[in-house]
DNA sequence: TTCCTTTGTGACATAATGTTTAAAGGATTG
DNA sequence: CAATCCTTTAAACATTATGTCACAAAGGAA
């Protein structure tokens, strides 16, 4: 976990863009610091060690994949993950970033919502290997295990597949409470809800098919609720 | 929590954009106001103070920037959010709009998904922060659960329908105070709604069925109030 | 008491909501 | 790259909740 806000890097030679993602990423409460290329880019690294890295790849003075090859050398910025920004997704493979040491790309032009969750997507990442959570939720009859993905009722285990086993898991998470479609398409799905809520009642339904109709109860007008 | 729906300003100078919106944010329980350029959009804020306006930025008369600008001036409209309508996902717009105080943007074509799920997450985002509402009342031997949605008498777990639920719990919020039907109609449908005030009784006297009798006194020509 | 207003009740229509099935399109896997 | 399994949508179907009505009952005021 982090002690205050999470420190990102951005580099980029264009003021515009630089300007753009450190407003953003302000606003979503980042500590954004930035650099106009790559050897400022090493040295503010060095010096306030963010926990990411956004770097353009093209830039004069130093370029991005030769700052990424630096600072994989340094013992204290190695372990920093860098994201590149390229003109074009094609460029990327050409220019082998990923043997640079990068550890994930976007292509220009750069959309918030994209960068955000490619952003939180990698912090989170980092964040779960240091903060194990609860792995295994028992209800007698019915265990769930998220470590395993598996789902044990009545003596067998059973694979759910992963939208099923997400949903069923996160009813389960607060027994008794009663969601809201929105709530849940929040959650399971993420922010950015691409899908119509009717999705989920028939998720419901197979799970209920699966568990014979116990354990997921509709609140009529509100939600639905896991109850064991 | 909003009484009755939450309030939606949609600014376009488009006819049709407009139309689309309006229709689809109307089917998703949203009151919907317009504006066909940013004066009356900022004319309108202040009048019928929307929880969220949706703008576009190219209007005659006075464009999106300068209607933002001019919102986030004004004490009673500085903290409503503002999406963005844009062409194109263009840098420039996106920059200059952030700095206007646009909390997002949405390029167009304008998907109905993508709009939904942007401004629920915003709407949600401030509600949570100013929402700590109690979530259980307890009298003894009738107990109402709103996180669970269920009402315990004498032991028994209740199941009651959404509209008895939130009748009950409404007047259980202030034991012992009388509410005139007009007060319940505002609280528990909310203000838009046209319900004759005698299907108040009817789902009283449904509750009471239920209850025993119990619980939900009359106060002849003034209302009903609850009381354990 | 008698009249008049307010509230309670049961039945009913229909609006709202949830369930189920089928099928198309995507993603994944061998 | 074919086969399979997931995910999502749409549509038909099923169920329940909600609101309205007509009339009965209760309570007050004259």
């Amino acid at each position: 976990m982090f002690k205050g806000l999470p420190k990102v890097l951005v580099v980029d030679d264009e003021q515009d863009i630089l300007e753009i993602i450190r407003h953003s990423l302000a606003k979503e409460g980042f500590e954004v610091h930035i650099a106009a290329n790559g050897a400022q880019a090493v040295e503010q690294a060095k010096k306030i060690k963010p926990e990411i890295i956004i770097m353009d790849v093209m830039m004069p003075v130093m370029d991005g994949m030769e700052a990424c090859r630096q600072l994989k050398g340094f013992p204290e910025t190695q372990n920093i993950p860098v994201i590149f920004l390229t003109a074009r997704s094609e460029e990327f493979a050409e220019l082998a970033g990923f043997e640079a040491g990068a550890d994930d790309y976007i292509s220009k032009p750069v959309r918030n919502r994209v960068l955000l969750s490619r952003l939180k997507a990698i912090l989170r990442r980092r964040n779960t290997l240091s903060t194990p959570e609860p792995e295994k939720y028992d209800f007698g009859n019915l265990k769930i295990d998220r470590e395993r993905y598996v789902v044990e009722y009545d003596g067998k285990t059973l694979q759910f597949p992963r939208k099923e086993f997400e949903l069923l898991s996160f009813l389960a998470s607060r027994p008794g409470r009663v969601f809201s479609r929105d709530e849940i398409l929040e959650n399971v799905w993420g922010n950015e809800v691409l899908v119509v809520d009717r999705t989920i009642d028939v998720h419901v339904r197979k799970i209920r098919e699966k568990l014979d109709d116990k354990f997921i109860y509709t609140v009529k007008g509100v939600g639905y609720k896991f109850e064991s």
